[in-house]
RNA sequence: GCGCCAGUAGCUCAAUUGGCAGAGCAACUGACUCUUAAUCAGUAGGUUCGGGGUUCGAUUCCCUGCUGGCGCACCA
């Protein structure tokens, strides 16, 4: 005899007496005249009528002797179900002492209000649609008040399906994010860009200043790297003639993890024939203007203590100008040991073979960037540490023309007029090649294959890449970059020295 | 990678100076035909994260490992 106080064994058991009592546990279909939301709206034209058929998880039962309540949860929301013997009958009636929090119930019966003035189904008929095993954590609501809540962040990020049954905003969070690609995807569409896809695996990584994974191809006895950017695939299409392309993808760096950063996240990367990085500066606006509005209703959001305006037009500021304001520092006209004084004055070693482009990014990461938190573009960074973009047609020997777009302190989008000159391209990877020789493994390979199609001729134009997690961050008011993406990279869960499945709530 | 903090029943959390490991919810049994954190009565449930040490005695003190959270560093 099993235990019945273990609730695992207990499951099992009550399984197997569905199973002998011939009752299918797991029936193939069921078929729904309405959703949960929807009796309750429109419960003027539905009550007493004939009858409604409603699914869901059953996320609270209150027995009561001959009379059973319980909530059935289906996506559009709960509808409490009422389930008297009288009407089902004895056997209907016994079939509720097989059910458990968390099970797929199928109900039909006709709605009505409670004498307590809740919109109910009054079962006639309830068909079990999936018999849970695992007793999941339980959650009680009174008044709006929720009780017992599920709150643990580990839990919450490896058993991500138990936050989204369990914590509205969870899933709140999650259409959230869905709405916002989706409007990005609206807005270039209807501006004529074309959608693409292109490799994630690739012999040459580049397209940014990371360090990338390694993969291994078998039957070619290739290794092979994970993208860091779409950047380059996409430009050889602007060569092709597609003249506007983007990529919603994944991007693989190898770095740390922690608030702002997951070993893989979604980029947005688009490429527009024929602009330069202001006209992107101007699309960049109203795809923020368009997607506030979508998904926060409105262009003032709110973040931590401030309030921040989407309205635009954004601040554009160039970057040296940022810098010397907050610093005093000409940064441009001075050597590296100069610039390594600074970083140091305002507490940061820098590794001894850091370029001065990277010293002078750095000044600006600790001394300007967590300032900018109203959205801001800065603009014209040093050319040292931008080996894809344009020099800069005021400034050609020392900037690139460059913005990055910050807001609340985080950067969210990094653009340039993009570099189509094959011979400063080749110039530019043999300078990063130098770097890379002095120990900076983020430098940036050169690509053979990519200064070939840059050869055959690209037209000047505008690229943007847009860190959608930190977008979604932002509508959301998410802190932690986990909070936006359903399967956060976690360590693996080890028992011992064995590993193990993932443990579980009621596991042994 | 470094620093700080945490890990006790399925969940949320207690446990005096180092002295019998507890409560609420969930589970199980019973009562209850308009309840809603249902209520009432009862039952069961523990490798106190793993390993080692100190001690007559360790949830508690020490060492070590694992996992997580936060911060720093790197990156977007």
């Amino acid at each position: 005899m099993a235990d019945l106080t273990d609730p695992l064994a207990a499951r099992r058991e009550k399984l197997a007496r569905l199973r002998a009592a011939g009752v299918d546990p797991y029936p193939p279909r069921f078929s729904r005249s309405h959703q949960a939301a929807e009796v309750l709206e429109r419960f003027a034209e539905l009550e007493e009528d004939a009858s409604v058929r409603v699914a869901g998880r059953l996320q609270s039962l209150r027995p009561m002797g001959k009379t059973t309540f319980g909530h059935i949860e289906d996506a559009s929301g709960r509808v409490q179900i009422y389930a008297r013997r009288d009407q089902l009958g004895e056997k209907g009636y016994r079939l509720l002492k097989t059910i458990d929090l968390g099970d797929f119930l199928g109900v039909r019966g006709s709605v009505f209000r409670t004498r307590m003035g809740e919109i109910s189904i009054r079962v006639e008929e309830l068909v079990i649609l999936a018999k849970s095993l695992r007793p999941m954590p339980v959650v009680k609501e009174r008044d709006g008040e929720r009780y017992d809540t599920f709150q643990d962040r580990e839990a919450r990020y490896r058993q991500r399906y138990l936050d989204l049954m369990l914590n509205p905003e969870t899933r709140e969070t999650f259409r959230q994010r869905s709405r916002t690609i989706a409007a990005l995807r609206r807005l270039l569409d209807a501006r004529g860009f074309l959608e693409v896809e292109t490799p994630v695996l690739q012999l040459v990584y580049g397209g940014a200043l990371a360090r990338p994974f390694r993969t291994h191809h078998n039957a070619l006895g290739l290794d092979l790297y994970l993208r860091i950017a779409e950047e380059l695939p996409l430009k050889k299409l602007i060569v092709g003639g597609l003249e506007r392309v983007y990529e919603i993808g994944r991007v693989f760096r190898n770095e740390g993890l922690d608030r702002h950063h997951n070993p893989e996240f979604t980029m947005l990367e688009f490429y527009w024939a024929y602009a330069d990085y202001r006209d992107a500066m101007d699309l960049v606006e109203e795809m923020l203007r368009a997607v506030a509005r979508e998904v926060c209703g409105g262009l003032e959001i709110a973040w931590g203590e401030h309030q921040i305006d989407l309205e635009p037009p954004f601040a554009r500021r160039s970057m040296m100008e940022l810098i010397r304001e907050a610093t005093g520092e000409q940064v441009l006209e001075q050597d590296a040991e100069t610039l390594r004084a600074t970083c140091r004055r305002l507490e940061a070693e820098m590794p001894p073979d850091a370029s001065r482009g990277k010293l002078i990014e750095k000044i600006f990461d600790l001394a300007v960037a967590p300032a900018l938190v109203q959205p801001t573009f800065v603009t014209d960074h040093p050319k040292l540490v931008s080996p894809l973009a344009k020099s800069h047609r005021d400034d050609p020997e020392r900037l690139v023309e460059r913005f990055e777009l910050f807001v609340g302190g985080q950067e969210l989008a990094n653009a340039f007029s993009e570099l189509n000159d094959p011979e400063e391209q080749r110039r530019r990877f043999e300078q990063q090649g130098a770097l890379r020789a002095a120990g900076d493994e983020e430098a940036h390979p050169l690509d053979e294959d990519y200064l070939m199609a840059l050869e055959h001729g690209m037209p000047p134009a505008a690229g943007v890449g847009i860190g959608v997690d930190r977008l979604v961050m932002l509508l959301t008011g998410a802190e932690a970059i986990r909070d936006v993406l359903l399967f956060p990279h976690m360590r693996p869960r080890t028992r011992g020295a064995a590993p193990a499945a993932p443990t579980d709530r009621g596991e042994a």
